[in-house]
DNA sequence: ACACTATACAACCATATGGTAATAGAGTCA
DNA sequence: TGACTCTATTACCATATGGTTGTATAGTGT
């Protein structure tokens, strides 16, 4: 295959995957889906966010694939579908815990007891 | 570990990487370095971008510890330094692999090819 | 029908972000 | 020194984005 001819549109998924997870806001939320299938409402609940807030973070994660709906009575709930999910914090948090190591010794500590490391659901600090 | 007490220095490192990822042109640019270290002007050249543009992705790149910068004389070369950027590529572009696959014909076609696929440089686009 | 609950949507605002042009700084070479 | 090259920075603009408020929609139960 010749330069310059290659499909953008899937470069353009692969930016869209990374946006998507690139936000504080849901990535929380997404953690909070990570020890199952949640409503919009538990979410809230979780994550002490604002309810349209959530609706929109969810409906932003679905459109990525990330996340799959299921109405449910007046209810939706939403859960991981995607195991790039799982991979990619794996990864990442993997990466992270050997950058954080030298630059903390208290997180790296914290590391070892088996927190915030791969797939293991992340306890998140509520907003004061 | 009590719940709410978590560092969130840590998640915010998580968001940085993934918020710095999630940009077309620092793909773009972060793909030309996959092949070798490269100059600022390599980089202009490669991707077609200007040179302002380009040192200010490479800037954001290297302040998230993706990628390094090392002075000879008045160039500046950098490469990537965290195997972090070739893991995620790679289950990413595996992911969507998967997805595309179910979607395009063509795309899967040209993935059956190696292009595209994992750590192997992309070919990008130049900008009509 | 009515009230209630749960979710999504639209409008709005404040802020963040990417791209560009102009400029500054630093090294190189004649 | 002066011209040139390469890179970083600043200022600015247009756009995108997250958060909030209010409202609409839809299911449930009385």
């Amino acid at each position: 295959m010749q330069k310059g001819t290659m499909p953008v549109a899937f470069l353009e998924r692969v930016v869209e995957v990374f946006r998507v997870l690139g936000d504080r806001s849901r990535l929380e939320i997404l953690q909070s889906l990570m020890a199952g299938p949640r409503t919009v409402n538990e979410v809230v609940e979780i994550t002490g966010k604002g309810q349209a807030n959530v609706s929109k973070h969810l409906g932003v994660l679905a459109a990525a694939g990330l996340v799959s709906r299921t109405a449910k009575g007046t209810s939706a709930i939403y859960e991981v579908t995607d195991p790039l999910v799982y991979k990619l914090c794996d990864i990442v948090c993997g990466s992270l815990r050997k950058k954080l190591g030298r630059e903390s010794k208290e997180i790296q500590r914290l590391l070892r007891r088996g927190v915030l490391v791969g797939s293991t659901p992340i306890s998140i600090a509520k907003k004061p």
